[in-house]
DNA sequence: CCACTGACTACTT
DNA sequence: CAAGTAGCCAGTG
């Protein structure tokens, strides 16, 4: 099996609801890595094939998708769109309204 | 096990 | 604002 980390990220990511997006760093940072985040990337290139993760809700830090318009980005996009989340002009999502905040323990 | 690869991020120029 | 550099670390062959 996997790292407690890669499980983690994997488990956030399958948290993320519909209409919310949470960056790469964010991930990572949940998962205990505040750095993380390429390793979030390898991750959802590695695991989101083999797992059913909601990809497409994996975006960078500036709000932004990654992919370039020659790979998955048109479908990212639609994806998000088909979810409820609006993008600017400059292909930009408002991380401010979309940025999903994890569940709190309800200690 | 070693080396390479990356859907990143923050900082600097 | 745009492009370049360094740090970071796990999956894959």
């Amino acid at each position: 099996m996997m790292l407690p980390f890669t499980r983690d990220v994997l488990c956030i990511i399958k948290d993320i609801p519909k209409g919310k997006v949470l960056t790469y760093g964010r991930i990572a940072a949940l998962a205990g890595k505040s750095n993380g985040a390429r390793q979030v990337s390898r991750l959802l290139h590695s695991m989101s094939k083999k797992y059913d993760l909601p990809w497409h809700r994996v975006i960078n830090a500036k709000g932004k998708i990654s992919l370039k318009p020659a790979n998955g980005f048109e479908l990212q996009k639609a994806l998000l769109e088909s979810e409820g989340i609006c993008f600017s002009k400059q292909d930009t999502v408002d991380l401010n309204i979309y940025l999903w905040y994890p569940a709190p323990a309800t200690t």
